[in-house]
DNA sequence: TTGTACGCGTTATCAA
DNA sequence: TTGATAACGCGTACAA
């Protein structure tokens, strides 16, 4: 039914194995043959078969994606379709295919992940998470498998290629900017203390506050997932301290929004009452109100960059680790200000 | 290298042929050698490669996901991650994978698409959106390869399963519902003409005017596209008329955010000025000030019966056509009010 | 109930 | 520069 090389090689009259060096540009056909073959191929409609040549090959021509947790709230947060984006970008020049493995809990994802790879689906994955002691991450390392991480690994940092922002320096910056705006009552706003990203700002955030001599207090931070009721509580709580925060550092701008929600029902007024600085700097931040002001941590970079390495790695499988820190910067929008200023409302 | 159905068949003192059988959980197998070939593939660590199988058998286990446009734009809004959530889930459970094909011009995502398809890498393809004339759609027809599309078919309706919210009633009773509050100035912000569902909502909308005999203007009409600042200059338009609108149809959330926004900046107030009415009721409709309110069109329903749908074609691909309306609901919120209410603010 | 042999569409090796 | 031929790993008639 379906038009093989074997058709082709018929109609221009040559061995199949001819068609296939074609296929390939092999430099010692002659342009003369090629002209024939390729017309041939034109003619019929002829296009090649992934999984027989992938069966030869031991070369699909497919990268795959793991998303953290399950693919389900992952999904809802604007990180992921923005990387996915990068990603697709080198994806589509080097003419490979996206998979996706579907999954909701860690075991099902691992499962998925190992029937991708031994399936020989893909040539290489992308983990767009990094999380402390990752199955999925071990299994690969074990595996030799190609893969890059986005996100800092939580161990083996040196021999794993990854993508990350310097989440560390990005934190303590950041809460160096709202102490010099005058805060001293910083709540730490943290997703799963599981990702290591989380894990990173959080040091970050302890070593600004060390320096500049503001004790360091558990009442402040808070771990929650955030996209549901879980979160509401917690900043009711945080809020109802005998010293509430007078500035959040918010790990993501979607709890952003949640914790914007959340003030407003209170009746607390972002920035007079409370300074909201948060990351990721979505589309979407420049929407809220007031509009966030958020650390630009170039996701669609860091998806671009992560495909751009597999790729090598692909190519070369014992290139050595590499690991590229994509620069971010501080968005200034309307929900941060100092403290010390008039505590008046515009209207 | 990698462990295959002759390693364990060795193993098991069997034929290659009975380790395929208890693959395929063949009932002729005895129980007894059943048990002897699992255990030789646990020890081993057997997988199956799919490419072979997907040779052999004609059949991948993998489906095939079209995004409109560039992926880009798509997957900037929430629509698309959630209705692929919902395809997920129908997906993991029949044991599928997702593949995605990436592209940014109409020409390119055909290419790809058709790459998927001639390539054998699919086995279905389910089509996130419908566009007037879509080329995309025009060769799977032609190719009598199994798919299904969310939205509404712009021509072919009847041969075609598809799965959608009856567009053109949603919008003709929520233009009902603006005009029972007291709206006669009603303006439509709609996303791209080629895009089916929003002809049919606009058919849907001027449906509403006749009944109820209000006339049917140009100027309160917009096509934009709205990521952007495009649609700022839109909204500054309308609202610069003679007559601005004291309500508005928006046909996505990410829109209305977009034109909340514009209002804000504009001193306009919501819902005391104008009312805003969108669609989709994505997670953030609730975050928004004000809340927005929109309709929930149940994206995840859209994917997980679209997939749904799929799987039966692909087992029976002449099953008979079917179309599947989802039911939609309103979720009123902040963002709409009766006109002839008092404009008085609460703060 | 199980084994043999061939085909699925390519690529790669070796000759010519 | 090109052609045969043997893999690649699996499914499946057909035979036993």
């Amino acid at each position: 039914m379906t038009v093989t090389i074997k058709d082709v090689a018929k109609l221009a009259n040559v061995a199949p194995s001819t068609v296939s060096r074609v296929i390939a540009n092999n430099p010692r056909i002659s342009e003369k043959t090629k002209h024939r073959v390729r017309e041939a191929m034109e003619h019929l409609g002829y296009h090649p078969n992934f999984n027989a040549r992938s069966l030869a090959n031991r070369s699909t021509q497919a990268i795959g994606l793991v998303m953290p947790g399950s693919a389900d709230k992952a999904f809802q947060n604007p990180f992921f379709p923005e990387v996915i984006r990068g990603i697709s970008t080198i994806v589509h020049e080097k003419e490979y295919a996206l998979f996706m493995s579907t999954g909701q809990t860690e075991d099902e994802i691992h499962d998925g992940v190992v029937r991708m790879v031994q399936g020989g689906r893909v040539d290489g994955i992308i983990l767009l998470y990094s999380s402390v002691d990752d199955k999925v991450m071990n299994y690969l390392i074990e595996k030799k498998f190609p893969f890059t991480v986005i996100g800092k690994p939580f161990k083996n940092e040196d021999a794993i290629t990854h993508i990350d922002n310097d989440n560390f320096k990005a934190a303590r910056e950041m809460t160096d900017y709202l102490i010099s705006l005058g805060h001293d009552k910083i709540g730490f706003v943290g997703g799963s203390s599981h990702l290591v990203v989380t894990i990173d700002r959080l040091l970050g955030y302890e070593k600004s506050l060390r320096i500049h001599h503001i004790p360091y207090r558990d009442e402040y931070i808070i771990h929650e997932e955030f996209l549901k009721e879980g979160g509401q509580e917690a900043i009711r709580k945080l809020m109802a301290l005998e010293e509430p925060p007078t500035a959040l550092l918010v790990m993501d701008d979607l709890m952003a929004f949640g914790v914007l929600s959340t003030l407003s029902e209170m009746n607390i007024s972002v920035p007079y009452d409370i300074s909201v600085l948060s990351f990721n700097n979505v589309m979407l931040a420049d929407f809220s109100t007031p509009a966030l002001t958020s650390v630009d941590i170039n996701i669609f970079q860091l998806g671009y960059e992560a495909a751009d390495c597999l790729m090598d790695l692909i190519a070369k499988p014992d290139l050595t680790p590499r690991r590229i820190a994509v620069p971010y910067k501080l968005v200034e929008r309307q929900s941060c200000m100092a403290l010390s200023a008039p505590k008046e409302k515009t209207i």
